[in-house]
RNA sequence: GGAGAGGUGGCCGAGUGGUCUAAGGCGCACGCCUGGAAAGCGUGUAUCCGUCAAAAGCGGAUCAAGGGUUCGAAUCCCUUUCUCUCCGCCA
């Protein structure tokens, strides 16, 4: 949510933000300016009234204990009074507050300046590349066929069991996975991050807090005999842990890490964008979370893509870094990169990770706030990132490492893996 | 799932209709005292909204959440929710 503050002071500036995001704001936020003049006007009125009927209150109190009740007869209608109009206040004040709430929800976090304009992720900005793409032979295989041909992957028996987008892993591939996410989770820890396992499901305010509602509610698994959503990404639940909070300066930045399934509806998704594992509705994902102080989110944004790099380099995969386009950013992010790692025999560069800062946009929905040095309470910054996602980096190694003889696993997942080649 | 007991400030805990503007304690901060520290003494110590250029001040709201009764609710009534104890079920 953006802080009503800066609509108030400045709605040229809001609206001319969120076109960088292809969004005409401009009827919203002066609808919004309207709501908020009405609320505070209404505010001060249902106040002053509540402050008359307080000393009435108080007066009949007085007339009572000195024996005086009859005396108190016409303060009581005046009371009566009183509280019907400040009733109708309320009803009022409930109204311009809950349209208010609506609109403020609707609109997405201002872009960074850094973030360029465009509609599609074709217009995102490359910022970087790292490693060399390889060169496979005409016969080399896409991970599908890999997963098959060696046993890792069982696509049928997911779909038998579950539905399409729910794969099977088995024995190297199995393993592998569990190689992957405990090399990620001692990597984060050796780099100051917390190790936490959340819950897998949760509730709608957490939803909403992180963004997830009322943006994205399709996208989410609900599940309504006890009105839960399974989490789409572990940094609902983690950041969700911070949620009315208010934390001490110096216990920033909070830097925590997880693993956690994912699951995702995808409804819409098509082609060969949902072959193997390019698009799954469940998968495994190691999310790294921070919570900073509002100066230090952008060195701490830095931080997380050169951490995210580094396991990339370790893994020894081709990737590049990519800055989101306006139209590509997601609604509650300010500025976003995501990681892309080459996948050889699809020749595509697949998303493994989108590191985001969302500024004060969640904490304000979260009210997670510290107690800064002046005594004042102010928003945190709140910013996660994938670290990694499995399936699509899995993809990639299979394909990028596929020999005749079989697939090289990389040097530092062997003493998780128990095994140097598949 | 069934029965019962509860939810009060950072924490413990008093408070069953009107000086609650929430006692008292612990913790924390600052000051005094001290060579320094502890102890002791003193002062202060929630959040949100509004008003104001801002701060102070002032007004309002908040005793799990929502609704109700009443001139007046932490206190009485209803609903929801969470915690604890016992029973049942169970990895």
């Amino acid at each position: 949510m953006l802080d009503i503050q800066l609509i108030r002071e400045n709605s040229q500036e809001v609206v001319r933000r969120l076109k960088i995001r292809n969004i005409d704001a401009a009827e919203i936020v002066e609808r919004i300016s309207e709501l908020d003049k009405g609320r505070r006007i209404t505010q001060k009125q249902l106040d002053d009234t509540l402050a008359e009927a307080k000393g009435i209150s108080a007066r009949v109190g007085d007339l009572f204990r000195e024996g005086r009740a009859g005396e108190a007869e016409p303060l009581k209608e005046q009371s009566a009074e009183l509280k019907k109009s400040s009733r109708e206040l309320q009803e009022k004040l409930d109204a311009f507050s809950s349209e208010l709430n609506e609109l403020m929800t609707q609109l997405p976090m201002l872009p960074h300046p850094s973030v360029p304009g465009g509609n599609t992720e074709a217009d995102n900005q490359i910022v970087s590349q790292h490693g060399t793409v390889p060169i496979l032979g005409d016969d080399a295989l896409p991970h599908w066929e890999l997963a098959t041909k060696y046993e890792l992957i069982d696509f049928k028996a997911g779909t038998k069991v579950t539905g399409s987008g729910f794969p099977v892993y088995k024995g190297k591939g199995a393993r592998l996975q569990r190689a992957l996410v405990s090399f990620f989770l001692d990597e984060a820890v050796k780099n100051g991050y917390t190790e936490i396992q959340p819950p897998l499901l949760v509730n709608a305010d957490s939803a909403f807090g992180t963004g997830q509602l009322p943006d994205k509610d399709g996208q989410m698994y609900y599940v309504g005999a006890d009105d839960l959503y399974l989490i789409p990404t572990s940094e609902v639940p983690v950041t969700n842990i911070f949620r009315d909070l208010i934390l001490k300066e110096n216990e920033l930045p909070v830097k925590c890490t997880a693993y956690s399934v994912c699951f995702r509806r995808e409804a819409g998704s098509y082609g060969k964008d949902v072959k193997g594992l390019n698009r799954l509705h469940q998968f495994d994902k190691v999310e790294i979370v921070q919570v900073t102080h509002p100066e230090k989110s952008y060195e701490a944004l830095d931080e997380m893509v050169a951490y995210v790099s580094s396991l990339l380099k370790k893994l020894e995969v081709p990737f590049r870094v990519a800055r989101l386009c306006g139209g590509d950013l997601g609604f509650a992010s300010a500025l976003t990169y995501d990681m892309e790692v080459y996948s050889a025999a699809q020749k595509r560069w697949l998303e493994v990770s989108s590191v985001s800062n969302f500024e004060t946009y969640q904490s304000h929905r979260l009210k997670l706030r510290f107690r800064s040095s002046t005594g004042k309470n102010l928003l945190a910054h709140t910013l996660n990132g994938s670290a990694l996602a499995l399936p699509r980096l899995l993809a990639a190694l299979l394909e990028n490492n596929q020999t005749a003889d079989g697939i090289k696993i990389p040097g530092v997942l062997r003493q998780y893996t128990g095994f140097e080649a598949i």
